[in-house]
DNA sequence: GTCTATATAGAGATAGAC
DNA sequence: GTCTATCTCTATATAGAC
């Protein structure tokens, strides 16, 4: 068991190699980034990494599990609530509220490898597959401009971390995020629920 | 000259191409795309892309510079406004109620590629430089909260493409956009124009 | 302008020693 | 668990005929 000291102190290889991994797909995406600059992020050769993962797609595989977990916790969160007025500002307010900076970073990683995580993780565990779920619960079928402004509503942190200079921190971020989740559902616009 | 029928006809070949390569790349991504993926969607082989471009870079870097060239404009236009209240939310109606499909197909590419385009083409392409003239113009660099506001009212546009579904039709699209900019453009919070 | 053929490089992945 | 060595495939890009 190699023990790793600074940043990584305590992680197990495979946590490390996630990390690493996790960071160099956000910075140069899926396919810009080989096993073997994984491997050598965390002093390694690129074969050792397949006795930890049976491929690459696997890593990113997951990479994406986790926020895809939160997302459906929150979803069933709000469908154990009853219907009332400000249940979605609520809801969203929750996500946003509870955002850390892995959740930051997972969120990035999912835009910069878009496309090939709709290749390589067909969609269970998308993140906008994720959302599917909560948008229905809080708006009906017929309008999509409604629909697409409860979208919104989850996405604020999303479009805050993207919109987002690098060097925001988080507090910045998820302020701004608020920002929009309240500016979005003022009491006039929020009908539906 | 080869003059094609269908959706294409009247194009020339290099604009073909970049209207192939601009589905392809933001479908599967670029690096996911290959030179051979865009010759076949025109008819070609290969090599004959390299008869009208240099390389694969040059047609990503072709692809970006539209919308790199409107964004310059409409700053130019906000520079040469006198300041008056009002003008934020003026200056990012102008953007959005401009939005055409060739734009919002432009936003789409330029979120798909994320990654390489921040490789390939350095720095002055990319849609986030862009806006940085926007907001410096709006808002100061002590108040980082205020200017990721800012941010996020120009990229009001962006923000909904990417939330969108993918069958929401432009309209839809612009209309969530203007919600956005008006909610976070309400004169109470625009303090700064 | 477009083709066929090919050079060259790098990727993911496996075999087998240690 | 990790290494060295290597297989195999596919990519970008080029050379030269037509």
């Amino acid at each position: 068991m190699p023990k790793r000291s600074g940043p990584n102190a305590g992680a197990t290889t495979r946590e490390a190699v996630l990390e690493a991994a996790r960071r160099l797909f956000t910075q140069r995406g899926y396919d810009g980034t080989s096993m073997r600059d994984i491997a050598g992020e965390v002093g390694l050769t690129n074969a050792a990494l397949y006795y930890h993962f049976p491929g690459k797609d696997s890593i990113l595989a997951a990479l994406s599990r986790t926020r895809r977990d939160e997302l459906d916790a929150l979803a069933r969160w709000a469908q154990a609530q009853e219907s009332r007025p400000g249940l979605l500002r609520e809801t969203a307010l929750r996500w946003v509220d509870g955002a850390t900076r892995e959740r930051l970073e997972g969120m990035r990683l999912a835009q910069a490898i878009l496309p090939a995580l709709a290749r390589a993780v067909p969609d269970e565990a998308s993140v906008p597959g994720g959302f599917e779920t909560l948008v229905g619960l809080f708006t009906d079928a017929d309008d999509p401009v409604d629909r697409l402004r409860i979208r919104l509503v989850f996405d604020a942190f999303g479009c805050a971390s993207q919109a987002a200079e690098p060097d925001d921190d988080l507090d910045t971020i998820i302020a701004a995020a608020r920002l929009l989740v309240l500016a979005l559902t003022e009491p006039g616009a929020d009908r539906t629920s």
